[in-house]
DNA sequence: CTTAGTACGACCATATTGATCGGAGATCAT
DNA sequence: ATGATCTCCGATCAATATGGTCGTACTAAG
């Protein structure tokens, strides 16, 4: 059902939170503990951590350890796209298998395949959709989502 | 990843197949049976039978039994969409869990979550998507993809 | 040097999905 | 009518992905 994952999930969740308490205005610039994110949203502490370790790896968060530790933003919440988000917990965007087959790796009906074009078309729209939204975005703040899809520019039906 | 399932592939395949028969040059109006799609595409012969099934139970092919039996497109290519076909095998579009939640309905984070909005948002864009392109999109060679520029307007929180 | 926190990796349980099997009911040709 | 060919339908199995857990090591603040 192109359903996103619950890590997925629970990354723009935590995203989101830290966003609104780095850039809140209560305690602005504070650094957010994995807890304090699980008990706010009711997310498994463990798995959670899990993912926020991911984000950490992957420099949208940074890391600080011990006691008084936690995440931070690691760029400005305009600068983290929904795209990146998902595609860091889930890989790469693949609406399908053959999304990014290398030669000669082909899947068994490629030969005659007729939908690799059009699906791919579609693909590279989500994604556009995707990115073209950021963390921002989605605070409410200054809503600018500007999406002029690239793909969609085709002939009108 | 937002993959969509080999199911959905097949169903896709099938349909192109079936409506690339029907309105081809080479025999027009002829019925399609499943063994013939299957070898066409190596798709697993009892796998694609129940999709066909699917299929035609929701109205989207017709089938004619015994021999010489076979499918036929039950409307128009150009009034069968990308997201009926999905939709079909996989359930209504679902980009998230708390998507079609009834009221009492609720996810564990629902209480204070803070994505569900823009996350239907962007689930809305992508049907959006898949509902404007049509089978016949997809055969003519140039599938004409169109996006009305959907989402992010006005996130509110 | 103790404590509160992250980092990391191995692990299990369950749900979803892909795929298979067996038979029952139509339909057409002969 | 009868058999061959086809769809129809339900049950079932195997593989994979996912959600979730556990245990331990490492770091920094007090």
């Amino acid at each position: 059902m192109l359903k996103i994952s619950k890590k997925a999930d629970y990354a723009l969740m935590a995203l989101q939170h830290i966003a609104s308490v780095q850039f809140g205005d209560v305690t602005p610039g504070r650094v957010v503990n994995t807890k304090e994110i699980a008990e706010e949203y009711n997310i498994p502490l463990e798995l959670l951590a899990k993912v926020l370790q991911v984000l950490s790896k992957q420099g949208l968060i940074e890391s600080h350890n011990g006691p008084k530790g936690g995440y931070l933003l690691a760029r400005s919440a305009r600068q983290i796209t929904i795209a990146q988000i998902i595609e860091s917990i889930e890989g790469p965007l693949a609406i399908t298998d053959c999304s990014h087959e290398k030669d000669g790796d082909f899947c068994m009906q490629r030969e005659h395949c007729n939908i690799r074009t059009p699906l791919l078309k579609i693909q590279d729209s989500i994604y556009q959709l995707l990115n073209n939204m950021t963390l921002g975005d989605m605070m409410g703040g200054t809503p600018l989502i500007t999406i002029q899809s690239p793909a969609a520019q085709g002939v009108e039906r």
